[in-house]
DNA sequence: AAAATTTGCTAACGAACGTTAGGTTGTTTA
DNA sequence: TAAACAACCTAACGTTCGTTAGCAAATTTT
């Protein structure tokens, strides 16, 4: 299935590439636009700024994340059952497009206000969602945890590490790794 | 303890701060001469270039997690009390210096070759210490896990986003930090 | 007391940076 | 067929960058 893409878009895409390898302050207007086969002005007749670029991706991820949990809730079920539910969301859009991801987990911290801030709730209010779950969890007697944020935190950075791995073509597929990792912070690593 | 500090090692400092906060490319000598109240010329009277200071934390806090984790290897005990061994030894040095490990986690592909080869080379010997106590506990059917690599590197993951959140003074002490996560990681959410 | 070292300064270098102005060409729309 | 638009160009702007040269003062070592 190809798709055609407007230049907008080809920039987007090559810029997300390039951020994601040297980050968004040791790139170039000018790297990104030999990397395009252009002239570095020649990119402002389709973006604004270099951080336009950048505000795009994360945001577009965010609304990603946002649309891929919602869409994964099951309502009535356990709480071991949402929180895999959310894990296989959250697995499925990192590897969907991991340089777009990666951009979106290290890269924001270079928006300026207010997306700055505007971001980081975001990002607030995605992580929300599963502490709602834990917390479900723990009261239920289902969980045993010291502290919800503490275990949303270390599910989030042990699933937020795929991107630096993760290949579509290797042995295990985006479903699979959502399987694995959804056990092995279920049950642990120890054999029962 | 005051610790009266080498004024090389006060540049080294507080640009690691800045590192931490901005990023390596995003931090400029006259930044980092800012706030250190001189002239970023007068740096040069300590160091040889911007990178040697990345070169320099980068390499002391491998050095730090090497001799950690080799200090805390108990021989001739089981895979699950070596992994919690080694999973504390690397938490008190993420817990120790949060700003440089910060660095040393997220900065180093601004390194510029060999050191960036050498770094990556060092990592990976690393990482090679915790693989060889997963296969270990597969090997004495103590572990559960579908792939070694795979296990470690969320493991790995896991841990490694401590320093986005850990206050010294905050509720829980290092001791405390690895042991639940060591528990979490080893046991599970799920109560048993 | 002399020598060496540490720590800092001013001035400036050449290069790279993000971005703008103004223009040309080819393609699509009215 | 004229008007509008998309895509890209060259030239250049003002700024910031890492770094060097050369010098001065204070402190420490011999």
């Amino acid at each position: 299935m190809e798709v055609t893409l407007s230049r907008k878009e080809q920039i987007e895409q090559t810029a997300t590439a390039l951020f994601r390898k040297r980050g968004f302050s040791a790139t170039s207007m000018r790297d990104l636009a030999n990397e395009l086969g252009i002239e570095a002005a020649s990119i402002y007749s389709h973006i604004k700024s270099k951080e336009e670029i950048l505000q795009r991706v994360c945001f577009r991820m965010a609304n990603e994340f946002f649309d891929a949990i919602e869409l994964a809730d099951v309502r009535d079920a356990s709480a071991s059952e949402r929180l895999q539910a959310a894990i296989t969301a959250h697995v499925q859009v990192l590897t969907r497009n991991t340089e777009a991801a990666a951009v979106f987990l290290y890269e924001w911290r270079h928006l300026s206000e207010p997306h700055h801030a505007e971001f980081l709730a975001l990002r607030n209010r995605y992580e929300e969602h599963f502490r709602e779950i834990i917390r479900e969890g723990i009261k239920a007697g289902e969980f045993i945890v010291p502290d919800e944020k503490f275990a949303v935190l270390t599910i989030l950075s042990a699933l937020n590490w795929i991107h630096t791995w993760y290949k579509p073509e290797g042995k295990m597929n985006a479903e699979e790794i959502a399987a694995n990792l959804a056990t092995m912070l279920l049950n642990g690593l120890k054999q029962t």
